[in-house]
DNA sequence: CCGGTTCTTGATTGGTCAGTCAATTAAGTC
DNA sequence: GACTTAATTGACTGACCAATCAAGAACCGG
């Protein structure tokens, strides 16, 4: 049953599942079977569309990004100088972006920038992007803008790999909490 | 040419070689031929020592752990109060601990504690030990110890992950300047 | 209804690798 | 110097898997 215009709904189906089986198994180790089959397709078809697995883990990364991207756009107009601040470090705590899944695709997505050229070049992106969003919204509110986004940026991420490296349900809002904290202190 | 009592030699010889290749290729698609090359001997004494696969990473997992909690409590006796926290920072970002190929092993480690029960457990212990320290430490210096222990923990993992993501070589200092930075601050 | 395009998969292939086993070597022991 | 025990490896296997390919199925425009 070919129905045309197939491809954009085959991908998003492909990088789904992917997420989806990588935050599962907590790795890399995926086949693409396995992702294939979760996508409800042959493995065939997802080679046919992506060419090599790798393609498939970088558009899966890609999406992550991006959509974490938007969120963080979606909360930033208006609010003033704090709310923008809020705006950013709420949309790492998402719903959205913070489950466990997610939050564990993320992390072996991380690990793949250590491989791959491509992946470390779209963390790069999404690092100095974050980075600058925080530097804009902390001017004139803190003497060293720049440290101040750099502390904030490990701090999220850090806060990131013990959420999803502790056992049991994930807390957003402790996590939320961890580095509103920090940043209330940053501010006086 | 059997000399007896091979068994510790050949074991901790494996135990390096495994951080080393898994830090160089940054990822647990590592073959045990290869650490086993790079350990001086045949894959299948590997298995005899080891027995499996993951036994050799769970090993060089808790080797990591054990060299980083040695170093701290080498640190800690004397000092005083400030000294202490001092003394558990600079630990972390020691040169025997904070080597490019150590760090990408450790980063890959932790991803394998999504998948092995016994390196989430090892981990545990790390994070349970780590985080007592610091509250020991923080006691008296800040009115609530364990929320910038906690803090402290996140902080420093993120600080590990950046470093090593980071392209170029990795710069002990100015991720030791983060953590301080920050800790001034905190007891403030 | 025909030739082209897109979609789809079963079957296959080529390669890789963890783990096993039988056999060999060289000590130590009495 | 026979026996035990530890050390060591080459060769093998059983499984798995990414990627390819050829062929079938359904839509389209003319």
């Amino acid at each position: 049953m070919p129905k045309l215009g197939a491809k954009p709904i085959r991908k998003a189906a492909l990088i789904n599942a992917a997420i989806l089986e990588v935050g599962r198994a907590g790795s890399l180790d995926v086949t693409v079977a396995q992702i294939a089959r979760r996508a409800g397709m042959s493995p065939a078809l997802a080679h046919h569309y992506f060419g090599s697995k790798e393609q498939i883990f970088l558009a899966a990364m890609a999406y992550i990004l991006r959509v974490y991207g938007q969120t963080v756009a979606q909360g930033l107009p208006g609010q003033g100088p704090r709310g923008r601040l809020d705006a950013i470090i709420a949309a790492s705590f998402a719903p959205i972006n913070f489950q466990r899944e997610t939050v564990s695709a993320w992390l072996n997505f991380y690990a793949l920038a250590l491989t791959s050229p491509q992946a470390a070049r779209l963390l790069r992106v999404y690092h100095l992007r974050l980075r600058s969003n925080l530097v804009v919204a902390l001017r004139g509110l803190v003497p060293d803008p720049l440290q101040v986004a750099g502390t904030l940026g490990a701090l999220i991420d850090g806060v990131y790999l013990r959420a999803v490296l502790t056992p049991g349900p994930i807390d957003a809002s402790a996590a939320l909490r961890v580095v509103q904290t920090y940043l209330d202190e940053a501010l006086t």
